[in-house]
Parts: structure tokens; C-alpha cells; sequence
DNA sequence: CTCCGCTTTGACCGATTGGTCAAAATGTCG
DNA sequence: CGACATTTTGACCAATCGGTCAAAGCGGAG
């Protein structure tokens, strides 16, 4: 039976989730060509057929995947507000992206994944929607900079800085635990208080 | 015919070395399940069977990269000189790194797919050569920090730090040019400005 | 109950995968 | 040259891949 709005039944609406949650599992950690369906749909506890029967191929999945996830991924660099404190948003910023590489490191190595190996789906899209957008608001600082408000530095590079130090902890994780030893259970404190010493050095004024 | 010293004939050095440039190629861009024997074969202008005559196998390659590769990848930290300027020697230590991105930004990858995906080959690696190489380090710039010659701060998160920003401009290259857009034709120069200003600020007393 | 549409499945397909093997080609030496 | 080791190749193999299909199972409305 329909529902109206989003065209789709309970049974759909349940399998579909638990398809998109068994392929992020399976693509974050093996990448798209080292993923294969009957993994995913195990994951899923679903038999294949049954699994293509809700999406037509493998890469329907993925790209669905990565659109769906792609508005959550740039979420808090949008919601950095032109009317605040210049620092305290740009530290709040760092905080909600490390949080994000804690809570959900699988939507981070997807990215990841996908970026490293050429961001072949992907790719449009940072040109069309990510790129005004990081314009937008390394256009924002830099009138922060100009205003006195934050010591100067480029604005893009403190963009991708902040990507960088803060997925790191989910993309490298394993490195990071095995480099920090056994004797650390979580590197996340640390790696907090940490970043904000380190952008509270490079920013305050 | 022998040559004594290494146990190589002129012909093996050469193929060998074909091969392994060839598979950095092939496995940097598409992770190792991604990878297959064919396309290393066809890009070192081998037969598939040749190829398997110098390796026994697909996984013998990749361990074959990685090992070889560790010692030169790891050899700007091992050259941070304890008895060196602090800032000049982490500053160097920086510049170094980046310049690795920019001239061997296969190595970076293939070291980034390899950890992104489990380190299942090099984590045995990381836990017992790297984790004590970073020690010694950490402590030296422990010891630097206590003396008044560098900010305080976590020597193992600054270690990441110059891992994670640096490796940045290799891994998410395709990323970092999308964003920038067109206009720019190499990021690296205004990278290196701005990483230099980042750890001046961070570490100068 | 019957009927009908949605869901699930086992069997199967062609293509590609990593890897083998025996034979042929090539190189190297006296 | 002739003899022997090294190198190269085409044909081939079992396993796995993404995907198809017809038939069976299922739930709810009448």
C-alpha cells in the first residue's frame, strides 16, 4: 500500500534503510570496487535478488548512499553564522566535525574512499554545491580577517585544515590507536583539547 | 647469470622495478581489491603470466610496495635532529613532508587506501616500528617544550597534525583542486604558506 | 475463503577475477 | 655454433563477480 508523499510502503521505508545502513558498513571499509553486493545484502540480512529487487545495481546504491549523506557531511559548515563571534564559531565549528569523525567515522571512510580513488561519482558535485559554498564562507572570514577579528591566514587552506585534522581521526583511526598503543582507549579528548589550542594559537587576535 | 651481491640478473632488476612502479600506480589509485593483476600487468607492458613469473602473487606485490616503501615514507621524522633549532627542525620537518605530497603522491595514497581499509597487512607494522619511532620523537619534542623552546602542547597530536595536513594535499587532491576550482593550477605554494604560519603560531614561543 | 499485488527466492548467466602450466622463445655462456 | 638456464606466452581453470528471471510465498482487501 502507497503513502502518498514519499511514494513508498512500511516494508519498503524498513528495507531500504537496512540496505543503505549494511552498504555504508561494507562500502566505508572496502571502498566501491572492493565492496560486492552479497556482502552487503548479508549485512542486510537479505538474499540478493531481494536486495536488487529495492535497488537496480550496485553503484544505485552507492550514489544514493553519498547523495543522502552528502547534506549531513556539510551540515555544520553551513551553520557557521556570519553574526557571531568569528572564533567561538570557527572552534564550534572544529568541535561539531570531530564530533562527527567519533559519531559517524563509516560516513567519513566513505568519503574518504570515494575521494581518494578519484571522486569519480562525487566529483560534480564539489564542484557545483561545495565549492560556492566553502567561496561563501572563506569570503565570511576573510572580511572576519580584515575586521581584526581573527589573525589573518587563507581562508580556504583553514577550510581544508579543518577538514584534514578532524576526519583524520576517523579515516586514520586505526593508525592513530595503533601509533598511540594499547594504553589509550580513546583518542578523542585528547585530539580535542589539542585542536582547539592548536586554531586558537593560529586564529585568536 | 647472477649478480652475486644482490641475487638479481640486469633483466629481473628491471622488470621488478617495472612492475612495482606500475603497481603503485594501479593499487594507489584503486585500493588493492580494487586493483587487479591485468591492469598492473598491462601498465608495466607485461603479459599477466609474466608478471606472476617475478611475483608469485597479487598480494605479494602490495607487501613488496609496503615494505619497500615504510623506510622512505617514515625517513623525515627519523631525521628531525634533537640537536637542531625546535621550530627550525619541525618547520623543515613540515616543509619536508609536503614536498613528499606533492613529488609522491602515489606513495601517499596507497599508504592512505592501505590504513583506510583496515591496515590488515601494514598494522603489525605501525604497532611496532612506527609506534616506538614516534615515541622517541614525541619525547624529544616533550623535552624541547619543558625548556622553553616551543610551546607546550601534545607532541603526539602535533605529530598527526603534520601527518594529517600534509598527506591532505596528496590524498584529497582531487578534492582540494575541485574546490579551489580551475583558477588554480597548483595549490602547493599557498599550502605551504599557510601550514608554515599554522605551526609558526602553534609552536613559537 | 479468493484474489491480486508486493515481496522473496533458487537457479542460472556471461564476464571477470587470480592463478597455473606446458611449450615456445630468448638470452647467455663456452 | 651448440647447450643450458632464463624469460615469455597462449590456453586454460575454478571461483567469484554483478545481475536476470520465472516461479513461489505472502499479506491484506473484498
Amino acid at each position: 500500500m502507497k503513502d502518498g508523499a514519499t511514494g513508498q510502503t512500511r516494508i519498503q521505508r524498513t528495507k531500504i534503510a537496512a540496505i543503505t545502513d549494511a552498504a555504508l558498513e561494507v562500502f566505508s571499509t572496502n571502498g566501491f570496487k572492493g565492496a560486492t553486493v552479497d556482502q552487503i545484502a548479508r549485512a542486510a540480512s537479505l538474499s540478493k535478488p531481494n536486495l536488487l529487487y529495492y535497488f537496480p545495481s550496485k553503484e544505485a546504491i552507492h550514489s544514493h548512499l553519498l547523495d543522502t549523506l552528502m547534506d549531513t557531511w556539510v551540515a555544520p559548515l553551513r551553520e557557521i553564522d556570519p553574526e557571531g563571534e568569528p572564533l567561538d564559531e570557527l572552534l564550534t565549528y572544529v568541535r561539531r566535525k570531530l564530533a562527527m569523525s567519533r559519531d559517524m567515522p563509516r560516513e567519513s571512510r566513505l568519503f574518504a574512499n570515494e575521494i581518494l580513488q578519484g571522486a569519480d561519482y562525487i566529483g560534480p558535485a564539489l564542484s557545483n554545491d561545495l565549492r560556492p559554498l566553502v567561496d561563501e564562507k572563506a569570503a565570511m572570514i576573510a572580511r572576519w580577517m580584515e575586521d581584526g577579528r581573527l589573525q589573518p591566514s587563507d581562508p580556504r587552506h583553514l577550510i581544508f585544515s579543518i577538514w584534514s585534522l578532524t576526519q583524520h581521526y576517523a579515516d586514520f583511526d586505526v593508525q592513530v590507536r595503533r601509533v598511540l598503543g594499547p594504553g589509550v582507549k580513546d583518542p578523542f579528548p585528547d585530539a580535542e583539547t589539542y585542536l582547539i589550542t592548536l586554531f586558537t594559537r593560529m586564529l585568536r587576535v
